[in-house]
DNA sequence: AGAAAGTACAGACTTCAGTCTAGTTTTCTT
DNA sequence: AAGAAAACTAGACTGAAGTCTGTACTTTCT
C-alpha cells in the first residue's frame, strides 16, 4: 500500500531530490515545501526534525537486502552468507549513498528523539540477519552456545562501527574492501 | 603551557559549566559568552561552531589514559592490558561522562568541518595504545604479521562501535560490562 | 619609526529550524 | 445525518546559530 502521492511522501520525494543536487545542510526546509508544494505546517505534522527526514535512507539498507536475499540463500555456509552480505551492503553503500548522507544519518540517530531506524528490530535488516544465524547454527556451523540475537546486535555492531569510522575518515578508503578484510577476522568468535 | 585566563579557555570554561548545568541543547551560544564575558566574535573565531566546543570533551579521554598509564604497565600480558585500558576508559565514562554530551561528541564529528578529535593520532590514547600493541608484538603475545598502526584502528574502531551502541540505546546497559564480555572475544584474532 | 599585515574582539544583522494558532477536511459515534 | 473528535494543512512568528563589518591591538618588514 504505498501510497505515492501523499502530502508525506511528496514531501521526501522533495527533499531526496534535493539532498542529492545540493547536499543536506544546503537544503532549507522551506524549499523541500515548496518543491513539494506543502507547507510548515505538514512538514512538521510527519516529521518532528528535518534530521528525522533522513532516518528513511535506513530503509536503502533494506531493499538492497531484500534484493540479494534469494542469492544469500544459495550460499552454503552461514558464516559466508554473512560476509556477503556485508560485501552486497557495503558496496551498495560505496557507490550509490553520498558520503554527507550517510554521515547525517548516523549524526541524526545520535540526536533525535524521534524514531531510532537503525535500531528497528522489525526491518528486513535484521530480520534477515536473525534468519542467516539461526539457520547456521541448526547447522551446526555457528556457536549455538551463544544467542541468536546477540550475535546478530554484535555484527550489527561491527557494520555500525565500520561505517561511523568511513564516514569520520570521509570515505577516503575503500570501505567493502576494508570491511572485507576485517569482518572475518572480528567474526571468528561465532564459528563453533 | 596551560593559559587559564585567554579568551579561548574562558568560553571553553563557561560552556561546558552551562553543558553540565543545563545541558547541550538548552544551552545558547549567546549564554555562554555573556557567561564568560566575551563576544560572538570571539566565540567563532576559535570555534567553527557550537558543535567544535564538544571534541575538547575526547580529551578526557587521554586524561583517563595518562592517569592509568602507570598501572597499564604492571600488568603481565599485552592482550590483558588492552581489556583493562578498556574497562577502564568505560567505567569512567560510564560514570562520569552525560550520555547526551557524549551522543553530542559522536554526533558532530560526522558533521563537523573542523578538527576531528577522535582521529588525532598524536592524542595520548593512541600513544599508548601503540605502545601497549608494539611491546606485545615484540614480547610475542600479539601477532607481528598485523601492523601495529593495522591493530590499533581496529582497536579504536571496536571502542567506537562500542559507544555508539551504547549512545543510541541510551545507555540502558552497563557499558563496561558488556564490553568486558564482547572485546576478548572480537579481539582474539590479534593474539599470536 | 611608520606602514602593512595579521590577529583578536565587539556586536548588529541575517537566515533558517522549529513553534503556534487557527482553519479545513476526514473519520468516528450515536 | 449531525455533531464531535481527530487528522491534516496553512503560514505568520520566534529564537538561536552563524555571518558580516568595523575597530583595536600586535607583530613584522623596510
Amino acid at each position: 500500500m504505498k501510497k505515492s502521492n501523499t502530502t508525506k511522501s511528496k514531501i521526501v520525494a522533495a527533499a531526496w531530490k534535493l539532498f542529492y543536487e545540493q547536499g543536506y545542510e544546503d537544503t532549507t526546509v522551506d524549499e523541500i515545501i515548496a518543491e513539494s508544494k506543502t507547507s510548515k505546517g505538514s512538514f512538521y505534522h510527519y516529521f518532528k526534525s528535518k534530521d528525522e527526514l533522513m532516518g528513511s535512507l535506513s530503509y536503502l539498507f533494506d531493499e538492497k537486502y531484500e534484493e540479494i536475499s534469494p542469492e544469500v540463500r544459495t550460499i552454503k555456509n552461514s558464516f559466508d552468507r554473512l560476509l556477503f552480505m556485508n560485501s552486497a551492503l557495503f558496496g551498495m553503500i560505496e557507490d550509490s549513498v553520498s558520503l554527507d548522507l550517510l554521515g547525517r544519518l548516523y549524526s541524526s540517530q545520535l540526536v533525535t528523539k524521534g524514531e531510532k531506524q537503525l535500531l528497528d528490530y522489525n526491518r528486513m535488516y535484521y530480520k534477515l540477519l536473525r534468519e542467516v544465524v539461526s539457520d547456521g547454527q541448526k547447522a551446526g556451523e555457528i556457536r549455538a552456545d551463544l544467542s541468536t540475537n546477540d550475535i546478530v546486535k554484535t555484527y550489527a555492531l561491527l557494520e555500525r562501527g565500520l561505517l561511523y569510522d568511513w564516514c569520520i575518515c570521509n570515505g577516503d578508503y575503500p570501505l567493502k574492501d576494508y570491511a572485507a578484510k576485517l569482518m572475518p577476522q572480528l567474526l571468528a568468535f561465532i564459528k563453533v
